[in-house]
DNA sequence: GCAAAAGTGTTTGGGATACACCCATGC
DNA sequence: GCATGGGTGTATCCCAAACACTTTTGC
């Protein structure tokens, strides 16, 4: 094959998870299709990768026609995850995706397109091709990686208090936390640095501020679970 | 471009690491390069992903052509690694390669060409594109996996010593373990089974033989480092 | 003073680490 | 009996887990 006949390659296509939290939940961005096939069901925003561009390219190219989201500038973390290639992307063949995950914050405020929508992961509506699996998997590696690296830094602002840090990594790992040693824990492991300004939120009592010391990713020396 | 204009899909190639041990060192398995680009420099086995087949597909064709090692006959352990799609693979444009890693025991016995072989990851020869890079991507991640998962059974044969067992960590993970606390671990985890034979090795003390609970990828409950 | 969220310490158990000697065999 | 690799136990330290009350503020 190599050798002789010509060569044809499969279609190549790439696909975004994206993943903020909002209210306290994990969403996923998702593109309701407006044509054929799975016309009418939702879809992670991808599209075709053409010669000449590298796979991200592509995907900031597409995700950003079809979503109105750059994941350069509006995404805290993008990451390549997994190529599917056993999907009929489209009824005429056989076509690869590569995917990738990013995480952001405020996200939806970037949308602009009206058939593009955050849902939270734990109630998905109808899903085109093979993505409700794509999700599943970006959901456990996004998982995975909260224990052993500081990840969570893309899904807050600049500056956060304890308790929504607390409320994130609960949000995302789909369990409760025990307060005191969360905080030693997150303290101890040197990840956060306090700031000396202060929230006060609704009208009790005020809560210091902190921020990442370095807003990128991390490997954690201890693993928090 | 997904509309309007006539899609052209870039090259779509495979390429394996294939692991083994050998003398308790690591070594990759790689191809010299009979023909331009690259003629005469050394290579992971890899070739071109047609439309219609899976890249497992095309990297089982590929690779057994190329070397005769079949990925998944002769392999204990395959999974998929990384794409990359910043190389010119070929002088004539943009290509994509779909990478997997593989790790197998005596994987040499099935090699069938002469320009074939397996180097030791720490003294590798001089590398076609960017495959050094993607043995180094290889190698961390098996290195991350043997911590958390119990991945070293694709090395071993079906039963082995325990000094055997440790070597084998040993020497992919680069650095010596304790052999008291090594075994109280390895078998406080579970995964082994002590068999009633015996191995007379030499002509000292013999070992006991062990064998592994499951010989399929597992997750450890405790991390191993 | 009360409602609401912020903040804070101690005890206990288990696993990780460090470390040195005796045992079984073939020659 | 000796050379070689196989096999074993204990003490210490640190981290993980469990657990409840006081503080600060706005109203």
């Amino acid at each position: 094959m190599e050798y002789n006949s010509p060569y044809v390659p499969p279609t190549l296509t790439v696909d975004a998870v994206i993943f903020q939290l909002n209210d306290n939940k994990l969403e996923v961005l998702l593109v309701n299709r407006q044509s054929e096939p799975f016309k009418g069901s939702w879809a992670l925003p991808g599209g075709y990768n053409a010669e000449g561009e590298t796979t991200l390219e592509a995907l900031k190219r597409v995700v950003a026609k079809k979503t109105g989201v750059h994941i350069i500038d509006d995404l805290s973390y993008v990451e390549q995850l997994y190529t599917f290639d056993t999907v009929a992307r489209d009824p005429r063949g056989h076509a690869v995706s590569v995917t990738y995950m990013g995480c952001g914050q405020g996200v939806n405020k970037h949308i602009t397109e009206s058939n593009v929508k955050f849902y939270p992961v734990d109630s998905l509506p109808e899903l085109a091709y093979d993505h409700a699996e794509i999700i599943k998997y970006a959901h456990q590696r996004l998982n995975a990686k909260l224990t052993y690296t500081n990840t969570v830094y893309a899904f807050l602002p600049k500056t956060f208090t304890l308790t929504e840090l607390q409320l994130s990594y609960e949000a995302i790992m789909g369990r409760p936390l025990d307060k005191r040693n969360f905080r030693k824990k997150i303290i101890s492991l040197g990840l956060i640095n306090k700031t000396d300004k202060m929230r006060r939120d609704g009208a009790y009592r005020p809560a210091h501020l902190y921020e990442f010391r370095t807003p990128s990713l991390e490997y954690l020396t201890r693993s928090l679970d």
